[in-house]
DNA sequence: GATATAATATTTACACTGTTAAGTTAGATT
DNA sequence: AATCTAACTTAACAGTGTAAATATTATATC
């Protein structure tokens, strides 16, 4: 009796299906640039078959978001090994932050900035992947305070400010290319060093 | 011959109306949820009359935004007579800028988020009013560093990294309204404060 | 193997979108 | 009075998200 297996195998892939193409047209296009009818021309599916894996388009927007967020999730927890110096670990996390906001700048507009208009704030609520990205940021900022590497002592205000910085670098690389920024690297490096030395002082 | 004069004013005061009508309609709806067919409603015109005035509705867009610009630029450019220290000024132009943008939120991510989406860039370029809000920035900063308040001394890189700070807690305060944020005014205090003083350092 | 049942997919339809082209009207110029 | 011009409207097109009804298919039961 390993058909409903099966059912559910085939229905999960078709969900993935669905994602992939509309992450892709997302991504190319734009979310607002994208129909039900495209994604589904691209999987070779009626517009409505859609409607019977995700709630409506912006709970497709919702679900590509989500993995995003665990891209990123994981992205960073591959520097949680590094057991150096926890301020220097920070630095770094900051930098992956940006890098990939910036290898996959449409996915971290959807994610951060056109999701919100959407969907009234569900994404940083308890027990989501995007609190789960959150509490990274939180733990690394923990270990800096518990060494006293910080002269600021809250964990959660610390961690706003940083999120704050690296947020901005990153949209404002995006949504501005042609603004005579200074050299990408340059910028973003300075961005993060300043922040942190602005919490030690 | 007064006539042509006060076509020429009747045709400026419909012009505005349009642009009051389709302010008010985007930030109340959201820009992607507001029609040609409402902003026309509202004004009671056709909705094809709109279009011998905008050449389309990111046009529209468009010159809701400059006017945002020039709202921004003058509330920035009243603190210039504040001839007292160049870094304390600079404080409070950027707290001034993160409360207008938490002021009129929709206005702020119309202009800094939804329109780069729309118009490839235009908006910063040279003689545009956005570049004339970052040349006030430059200003500021250049004090700062004139009298060696600041350790780097590259005004560019300085002026866009206090931007990226101020940019990200504005947009992070916004679009993540539920998040147990510390409380509002302290995070932008300190956001503000930790950047100046890793500037500083 | 035929039939009932459930799961899955499609067709049709509706009200709405941005925008263009053609048509209308009122006022100014000749 | 006839013509021209500027301002505005009507009608239309191709496309949108999505609900309801319908059709198709695959499985389970007899």
């Amino acid at each position: 009796m390993g058909t409903k297996e099966r059912r559910a195998r085939e229905k999960e892939q078709l969900r993935r299906q669905i994602l992939v193409a509309a992450r892709e047209l997302f991504v190319c296009e734009g979310y607002e640039n994208v129909s039900m009818r495209k994604i589904a021309n691209k999987i070779e599916y009626s517009p409505t078959t859609i409607y019977l894996y995700f709630k409506d388009k912006a709970d497709l927007l919702d679900s590509v978001c989500k993995e995003t967020l665990l891209n990123l999730l994981n992205t960073l927890e591959q520097l949680k090994n590094d057991k150096s110096d926890p301020v220097e670990t920070l630095r770094r996390s900051g930098q992956a932050y940006v890098e990939f906001g910036l290898k996959y700048p449409q996915d971290y507009k959807l994610t951060f900035v056109i999701r919100p208009q959407f969907q009234k704030d569900l994404g940083l609520q308890e027990g989501s992947v995007g609190e789960k990205v959150f509490n990274y940021l939180r733990e690394m900022v923990s270990e800096c305070i518990q060494q006293k590497r910080f002269r600021q002592v809250d964990v959660e205000t610390t961690g706003q400010v940083l999120w704050s910085a690296v947020h901005g670098v990153t949209l404002l690389l995006i949504d501005f290319p042609d603004f005579p920024w200074t050299e990408k690297d340059k910028l973003i490096d300075t961005v993060i060093h300043t922040t942190i030395e602005g919490l030690k002082a």
